[in-house]
DNA sequence: GACGATGATTATGA
DNA sequence: TCATAATCATCGTC
């Protein structure tokens, strides 16, 4: 048996009168039979309360209000109210029974996750987000991408604006929704029974329906999070050629280093400073020039006497100045009789003729810690005009001479070992070992 | 669009 | 961990 006619049966309980309903919703015939008089009385006010609800939607605005206004005063309706009051609180409770204890979405727990990683909800991040710092480090890099984060922050920034304002609308919404619905209630509760809870359990149906529009808001701010991540990190697997001076200044290094081009940590971060790139660029950079050097060296025969050329002159007058300074220094320091200008050899190390230039190593002189790269510019200048030979071809100027025999570039017995004592901290000698 | 140059990535080895 | 070698993907030039 269902509440409505349950709550019938209790009306008849209590003597419902037998009323057809005119110019609306039929009522069943009522039950006729045993009353006495007494009952015939209450069957009658409860057949006209039940005539005055079922027309009252029928009528005018007016008509209605003072039918409502009848009602409440009916000296029936304290009965009636409570029946009432007891079936919804009943139904009440069956539909709570279904509905209450609302797992929390796991979806939306996702959403939530993931944009309070992002930075996009939660306390500001100060616009950037963890994305851009973890991919930031993943690439190794530092200052290259600043431009490409910035962008990143600044699109994550729109994103992030426009996900609050939005939510902060919805939020609007529903409290301006919620607060009409309430008031809506109250109202009506003056004619039939809405019990608080009721009120209740409409709000959270309206905030749960609300919570649905902001559950599509966070997936399509996460999508556009996700777009711009990938956008973002797409953009920077896209390479980019260095700048003309930046190739210049790693060129100049690489074979004014020819000997052993491994440069430091050191002369990395000083490379990459000069050049406007991040150290790993530059251990790409170098990475990539060795291999290819290696690979086809009479394609970069040219490129290397021209960057010899190139600092050869620099080179012979850094040294020369060195030696002069030396000599100034020490002018009785014997097998000073070169007077600045260099006994060449065609054959040998030239760098061990240096370290006997002043017949002693440079310890204690001032020759700076760039001398051992331009000997090997110089070197490459002599065996250009001097036509060194090494037997690799007739048109080899500069011979990699500094490759061993198994295709890889000298190590132990490289220059940069045997100047590492002289050599100061902040040299840009390479002295990476192979 | 083809092609070479070049920066970046990845697998491998010492 | 770093260097090498191979490879990918894009850029720049013709």
């Amino acid at each position: 048996m269902d509440d409505q006619s349950r709550m019938l049966q209790t009306l008849a309980g209590v003597n419902l009168a037998g009323h057809s309903v005119q110019g609306g919703m039929a009522l069943p015939p009522p039950p006729h039979g045993h009353e006495g008089a007494d009952g015939d009385g209450r069957k009658q006010d409860i057949g006209d309360i039940l005539h005055q609800i079922m027309t009252i939607t029928d009528q005018s605005l007016d008509e209605a209000q003072a039918k409502k206004h009848a009602l409440n005063c009916h000296r029936m309706k304290p009965a009636l109210f409570s029946v009432l009051c007891e079936i919804k609180e009943k139904t009440g409770l069956s539909i709570r029974g279904a509905q209450e204890e609302d797992p929390p979405d796991p979806q939306l727990m996702r959403l939530d996750n993931m944009l309070l990683a992002e930075g996009v909800s939660g306390p500001e991040k100060g616009g950037g987000s963890a994305a851009a710092a973890a991919a930031a480090a993943a690439s190794g890099g530092s200052s290259d991408n600043s431009i490409e984060h910035s962008d990143y922050r600044a699109k994550l920034t729109q994103i992030r604006q426009i996900y609050h304002t939005e939510l902060e609308k919805y939020e609007q919404a529903c409290n301006e929704f919620t607060t009409h619905v309430m008031n809506l209630l109250r109202e009506q509760s003056r004619t039939r029974p809405i019990s608080p809870k009721e009120i209740e359990r409409m709000v959270g149906i309206i905030h749960r329906k609300f919570s649905s529009i902001q559950m599509q808001l966070k997936q399509s701010t996460c999508e556009a999070v996700m777009i711009l991540r990938s956008r973002f990190l797409d953009a920077r697997r896209k390479r980019r050629n260095f700048s003309k001076q930046a190739t210049e200044i790693l060129n100049e290094y690489f074979y004014s280093h020819l000997s052993n081009p491994y440069p430091s940590e050191e002369a990395k971060e000083e490379l990459a400073k000069k050049c406007s790139i991040t150290v790993s660029q530059v251990s790409n950079w170098f990475g990539n020039k060795r291999i290819r050097y290696k690979k086809n060296i009479g394609k970069f025969q040219e490129e290397a006497n021209l960057y010899a050329a190139k600092t050869a002159v620099t080179a012979a007058h850094a040294v020369a100045a060195a030696v002069q300074n030396n000599q100034t220094n020490s002018p009785t320091t014997p097998n000073s009789g070169s007077s600045g200008s260099f006994n060449l050899p065609n054959s040998g190390d030239m760098f061990m003729n240096m370290q006997s230039l002043n017949g002693d190593s440079y310890q204690g002189s001032q020759v700076g810690a760039n001398v051992q790269s331009q000997v090997d510019t110089l070197r490459h200048v002599i065996n250009q005009t001097g036509g060194y030979s090494d037997g690799l071809g007739g048109n080899s100027l500069y011979s990699p001479h500094n490759l061993n025999a198994n295709g890889g570039w000298q190590d132990a017995t490289t220059p940069s070992s045997v100047t590492s004592p002289t050599e100061g901290p902040g040299s840009v000698h390479s002295d990476t070992s192979n």
